[in-house]
DNA sequence: ACTTGACTTGGAGTTCGCTCCAGAGAGTAC
DNA sequence: GTACTCTCTGGAGCGAACTCCAAGTCAAGT
């Protein structure tokens, strides 16, 4: 059941170094270790390592997913703070989603207007010949 | 009608460095001086600095943006090129939106998980009063 | 003529998020 | 026992994208 950190990156594709730093800095919680030092990941662990890689494909900072950790990590008092935290991302992501889609919009109309101009100057070459 | 930097700098919200910076590494094309050196900045290059900051803004590289420039500024012969390069852009682009429309959804579903935490401790609590 | 303020350039500095490395300690294989 | 492999820690290094700074130029106002 328990995980070494070579099997977690390749679970997750993340590297080992992403692995220690991210327990480092407090982005998953501490990682138990076995009597040798070498850390040893419960399922519970990979969840964290997976939210935290799902969250970080999104562009949630690390500062902010590190803050959220902590406010976990100090229990259930702290259930109402971490939802406005996940509420304000999610606010966050939410903006940064729409304009991306409207950029996304933008770059179909000009590919569409690049195909339309290429298109005309294959007719009109065809014309030529 | 040409502006200023200062002028460009508050249209688009853009601090004059970077606009600087944008230029120094072509991400714009050239901007034109005054006799004494100064910018000075067409309703042309305004749109460069817009349709930049609206791919900046989406998360397009500035190594790629710089890519599109040059060949836009090599001429017609590179329509194609362009054409393929926002392709593969919007392709890479249309992945992170998607990716990002799944984060939001899962934020959507834990910040209901925690409202009806919340809920049912807060009438726990109002049981026992 | 001189001060003020916006602008110039080239280059150094900063922040974020990793990524790499050196040196050391275990566990396994022979 | 010694070679090999995996892992550990703390710290240095790196790429992307700005951001800031010093020293200098120029135009306008008084």
């Amino acid at each position: 059941m328990a995980m070494t950190i070579a099997e977690v990156s390749e679970r997750f594709e993340l590297s080992q170094d992403t692995l220690r730093y991210y327990e480092r800095i407090g982005l998953i919680p501490r990682v138990n270790r076995t009597k040798s030092g070498i850390r040893s990941y419960t399922e519970e662990d990979c969840k964290w390592v997976e939210f935290v890689k799902c969250m970080r494909g999104a562009g949630l900072s690390i500062e902010v997913l590190v803050e959220y950790v902590e406010l976990f990590l100090r229990g259930d008092e702290t259930a109402e703070s971490r939802k406005e935290l996940l509420i304000e991302q999610r606010d966050l992501l939410q903006s940064r989603t729409e304009e991306m889609l409207r950029t996304l919009q933008r770059l179909n109309d000009k590919i569409d207007r690049y195909e339309q101009t290429i298109g005309r100057k294959e007719k009109t070459l065809k014309r030529l010949d």
